[in-house]
DNA sequence: GTTAAGATCTGCT
DNA sequence: GCAGATCTTAACG
């Protein structure tokens, strides 16, 4: 993981983390998957960010430095999981909105429910924190480490297509292209 | 102490 | 395609 490119631009890091794998270590077994989709919350001018508003009890991860994970509950019943970018202090991160699954399918199944397909099984940011066994006893975890980690891929194909859109599901700051896609990658959450 | 809203998913039509 | 479930968090009194 090159913290260098997390710390220096959120936007940046959201892009640069497309193809990234992502490694989760559990007394069950192993389970990784390449990030196909991203989003980046920025603290300036972002009312969309969960920071934009201050440090609370519950974005306080957020804060942190570079490369730790930022994890919250929403709706009642999901997880969503997020990279912490940018220096210390400054607030912003990157949402991991899906992944493709490579290895530990069978397991992803079982926390995911049997003969659940296995393009549903991350292609959404509270589907990606189910199949990886993601709660909130990970918020503030080094990325760098064991249990879960990120792992840069050496053998990204030379034809990835990579493409800015709106965010999904935020109800402000729709105008800005801060979500990042693998174009025509089947794994998308949509 | 109380209330309204949310970076979503699933099931049913 | 659309509405409901469900509960933590944060803002307000």
């Amino acid at each position: 993981m090159k913290k260098a490119v997390l710390e220096h631009d959120t936007r940046e890091a959201a892009r640069e983390l497309l193809g990234y794998y992502l490694c989760r270590e559990t007394e069950e077994g192993l389970v990784t998957g390449r990030i196909v989709e991203t989003e980046a919350y920025l603290y300036k001018n972002d009312p969309a960010c969960h920071a934009s508003r201050g440090k609370t009890r519950r974005n306080a991860a957020m804060f942190g430095p570079a490369g730790t994970a930022y994890v919250y509950f929403i709706y009642g019943n999901y997880y969503c999981f997020n990279v912490v970018t940018g220096k210390v202090g400054s607030g912003e991160a990157v949402l991991i909105r899906a992944v493709e699954p490579v290895e530990g399918l069978g397991l992803m199944q079982k926390r995911r429910g049997a003969g659940c397909a296995q393009k549903n099984l991350a292609s959404g940011p509270g589907k990606l924190c189910q199949a990886f066994a993601i709660d909130k006893s990970l918020n503030g975890h080094d990325l760098s480490r064991s249990p879960l980690y990120l792992m840069a891929n050496s053998q990204l194909p030379g034809d990835l297509v990579i493409k800015a859109t709106p965010r999904v599901g935020v109800s402000s700051g729709q105008d800005k292209q801060l979500r990042f896609i693998i174009e025509g990658n089947k794994f998308l959450s949509r």
